[in-house]
DNA sequence: GCAGGCCATAGATAATAATCTATTTAAGAC
DNA sequence: GTCTTAAATAGATTATTATCTATGGCCTGC
């Protein structure tokens, strides 16, 4: 038996021949000519090498042969209506794998997105790689997963980058710095201060930055740490200042307070990125729509983004 | 997904492409050239309608509706496979459906030669339809069965008739009738019995009467039964005398005696009949081999028609 | 920065398949 | 017997497939 010459479309007139007991029954349902439908089963008929079918008492049965023919090709229709099934359902967005690369600031708010996105489309298979973002960054380049969470979206053509949840950059102080009991404090009154920073290229430490080098001021006491928490509690022990993400700051319980400084908190946002070049699953637009439409479920009003409605948009 | 022109050939270049993780490697494997395989792994994912396959790193990767694609290739090419080895059961005649249609004198000897020949070929599957002469005749006519057996074989040019087992028909009379005592009777001293006979056209009633008739002689006083077990319990009696196929005689522990009539016991055969203008599936001609070589094996040799051999010839 | 893989695309061709209409054959039904 | 219905065959046409060679683009390793 040779397979390779044979086609579903073969398969599909044979079992309409078989269950209408007659090629020209079958041909009509078809919407073939007889000749068309009798001339295929000849062609089945040699590419098996054994007949199919025989007349018996002025009807159409199948031989031994034929009944098993018949079988395996119900099995292996069957088995591709099924997978067409599975289909239909990854074509909704309902089934299928979204890879997600996050910045590690980010790793508190995405479990409360994931968490509602699961009840949502609970078949969606999702892989969560947290790095910082040098790493995601990478894996960026090298088309490593299908969306991005940034907070400070790389640039090029084709990057496509909706902020989606408010990034306030607090500066923090342990509970009874000084600076805290004033109702205003200049800047320039804490240059003294030491100043617990995460490493260049870290997206608040590049807003940071930023925000110095605008207003022509440098720090002269730094001292560079590579985790938001290390940070943090660093900084409820007095070991200095700090500018933190609130989202780091609400996970812990420790004595902080934050600075009555002009311009804080800096105002910075997450970015939902992915690649134009890239096709998007149905699955991760499925998210991508989720995220447009039902992030208020999962996350308080007051941090979703302005501009998520853009998310949607053809840009 | 339209499966219409999906081809096997198509699913086999696909799973080499998976299973060799490139389309080169693939293309080198099944001697094509790179394109070919390019082009068809377009085609293929037209068909589905959504990508399969994804450059990930260098190297071919499933995208998750392609690796449910290619489960559902797996276990349909595995079916086929499956069904391929069916076939090549039934293309050896181990498998498969032989309809035997049997004279009902040939009841007695039949299940022995189908008992040898299931040790034989256990999977093939038969299925005896037994008549009078002129039912099965019936059945040849419609084509009804795959194989005969004929004390008296139809004619007509379609028909191939081998005669494989000895019939011998016997003149029997009760024990103690006065004609058994003698050394030799000769038939016209019989003329005042009565005959106990087979319907015309009966093999065996043919048979009688043809004898009858080429010696010139009539029978006074007959009576017709239908079933040879009636005539022999009948004989044996005292009802009249008869000839019946000493297979018949074989069965019953009645007392009877054969006659030393001249001539008797009249030679005839049974036939394996089959017809020309219909091929015989394997399993028939398993089943006409098994006969035509093992027969003896059942069969007491004394009864082996000697013209067996021609049973395997062309004709 | 260039050679050597690997994949994709273009353009061409021969083979095959899918269909049709018209005709022939076979079998069954009054 | 003729009428009907179903199947097979012939002959023709168009669409699709299965291939090829040649070429362009993209990484990777030296």
């Amino acid at each position: 038996m040779d397979l390779r010459h044979l086609s579903f479309r073969l398969l599909q007139v044979y079992l309409q021949v078989v269950r209408t007991g007659s090629i020209s029954e079958a041909a009509r349902s078809l919407h073939l000519t007889q000749p068309t439908v009798s001339l295929q089963m000849k062609k089945l008929t040699e590419t098996v090498g054994e007949p199919l079918l025989e007349m018996q008492d002025g009807k159409l049965a199948m031989t031994a042969v034929g009944s098993e023919f018949y079988r395996a090709t119900c099995d292996v229709m069957g088995r591709f209506e099924d997978f067409g099934h599975t289909l239909e359902e990854a074509r909704q967005g309902q089934w299928g794998h979204v890879k997600l690369g996050v910045v590690t600031t980010a790793k508190y708010v995405i479990p409360r997105i994931l968490g509602g996105f699961y009840q949502h489309r609970p078949k969606v298979d999702i892989t969560l790689n947290i790095g910082n973002r040098a790493r995601i960054l990478e894996r960026f380049s090298n088309q490593e997963d299908d969306l991005y969470l940034f907070s400070h979206p790389p640039s090029g053509q084709h990057v496509r980058a909706t902020a989606i949840i408010r990034n306030p950059l607090q500066l923090i102080a342990p509970k009874g710095h000084w600076a805290a009991e004033r109702e205003a404090v200049d800047f320039s009154e804490l240059k003294g201060e030491r100043f617990l920073m995460r490493e260049p290229g870290s997206a608040t430490r590049m807003a940071f930055d930023t925000w110095l080098s605008a207003r022509g001021l440098e720090l002269n006491n730094t001292q560079q740490i590579e985790s938001n928490e290390v940070i943090r509690l660093s900084v409820a022990s007095g070991l200095g200042l700090a500018v933190l993400s609130a989202h780091t700051l609400d996970e812990g319980r420790e004595k902080l307070v934050q600075l009555p400084v002009q311009g804080f908190p800096l105002e910075s946002n997450w970015y939902l990125v992915s690649r134009r070049d890239r096709r998007l699953s149905q699955a991760a637009q499925a998210l991508v729509e989720y995220m447009a439409t039902d992030l208020t479920r999962c996350i308080e009003p007051a941090w979703v983004s302005e501009d998520l409605r853009k998310l949607l948009g053809p840009g």
